[in-house]
DNA sequence: CGCCTGTTAATTGTTAACATGGTAATGTGA
DNA sequence: TCACATTACCATGTTAACAATTAACAGGCG
């Protein structure tokens, strides 16, 4: 289930972050809802939600009347906390609900490895972040705790501004494998101690 | 710096905020663009760009080509696990930015206080709870952690769906003089000391 | 009788024009 | 030459009209 992008807006905001990902912009630049507009062929309306949406997603920061600037990555000390938090939502995520996640969930999870997989297959680094992200998204999704998400995305989002586990993303997506195994076999245990190794 | 909000946008959203703390709307009811536009007197933009940016708040729910919804308060297991990661944010942002935090930061706490104060007095508990949550963000920037504000923002945000520490918020005013007190001190301790017996 | 399909009313999605505000360049005075 | 006010330009803020999508309902078919 790739959400296909339906509305203008979805894909502007997409097409940004992509972006924004991929270092296209260099953090502290400003963007510009006419410029943006115009590259993507569509009205200033759409362009705006996407930055007020991609200011609460992380990845800008919004000045009112003066537009917005790509963030910063978080330092390095910052990145140990976020990275602890995280791994302490998701573990919490799979205590509570991998028990209760149904057999159709668990295809969601596998058919994100698969766009997992294929983004690893094509070396394109951007789309092997977000894929990576989306991963973890579908599993805390199918242990039922879309309540956390938002929280934990925040988390996530300006990580990946340098995102750079690019030495070998084929051990990545080993790692992931091991923890779709560990989810399928329904073992919470065996789960939580491949998401700690992954998530570092 | 009680952020005097000059744009209809920040108006509307602050007004629709405030109404969901203060529980106007049910938990599920479908929020309506225009009904509120009329109500408030603009036009939808400035409301669907509201809508937005309160799901990212993590007060509503958004449906593409459905509306928003109001979401839910988070479960008690849930609360409890959000309360220890709100605790984490606040005690990390002290410990590393406490002692580098100026005097001008230090009078926009207090301030932040005064304002807590006068919410107390007045009784408005929709009032209280927006400043209670004010205060804490206000410490967390002076410490220079924006950067992880907006995530701790989104774990509080939905707690106060149910804010109800109604039973003696004179205590709670007190607890954050207290706080403020070992800010003003500069004594770390002391502060994350304060900040636990607060946060539960 | 139940299900499917076409229509319709209502709501969100998008656009382009207009209003407002901020920034930076320009010119004036000391 | 520098400080400061003025002004012009450009980007964002807001609006209202128009387009697209949805869900509900009514009619017809199996």
């Amino acid at each position: 289930m790739s959400i296909a992008p339906k509305t203008v807006r979805e894909q502007v905001t997409n097409q940004i972050r992509d972006e924004l990902v991929a270092g296209r912009f260099e953090a502290g630049t400003m963007l510009r809802e006419t410029e943006l507009a115009n590259r993507f062929g569509v009205s200033r309306g759409p362009v705006r939600d996407a930055f007020i949406q991609l200011s609460y997603e992380g990845y800008l920061a919004y000045h009112a009347n003066r537009g917005v600037t790509v963030r910063h990555p978080p330092n390095p000390e910052n990145r140990k906390f976020i990275t602890s938090l995280r791994q302490q939502i998701e573990t919490h995520a799979v205590e509570r609900g991998l028990a209760k996640a149904t057999d159709d969930e668990i295809d969601n999870i596998e058919a994100a490895l698969d766009r997992l997989k294929a983004a690893c297959d094509s070396g394109d680094t951007t789309a092997i972040a977000l894929q990576d992200i989306e991963f973890h998204e579908t599993i805390m999704i199918g242990c039922g705790a879309e309540d956390l998400v938002s929280a934990w995305r925040q988390l996530c989002s300006r990580m990946l501004l340098t995102y750079s586990r690019l030495g070998d993303y084929h051990q990545a997506y080993r790692e992931h494998v091991k923890i779709f195994d560990s989810v399928k076999a329904r073992s919470i245990e065996a789960t939580i101690e491949a998401l700690k190794a992954n998530i570092k």
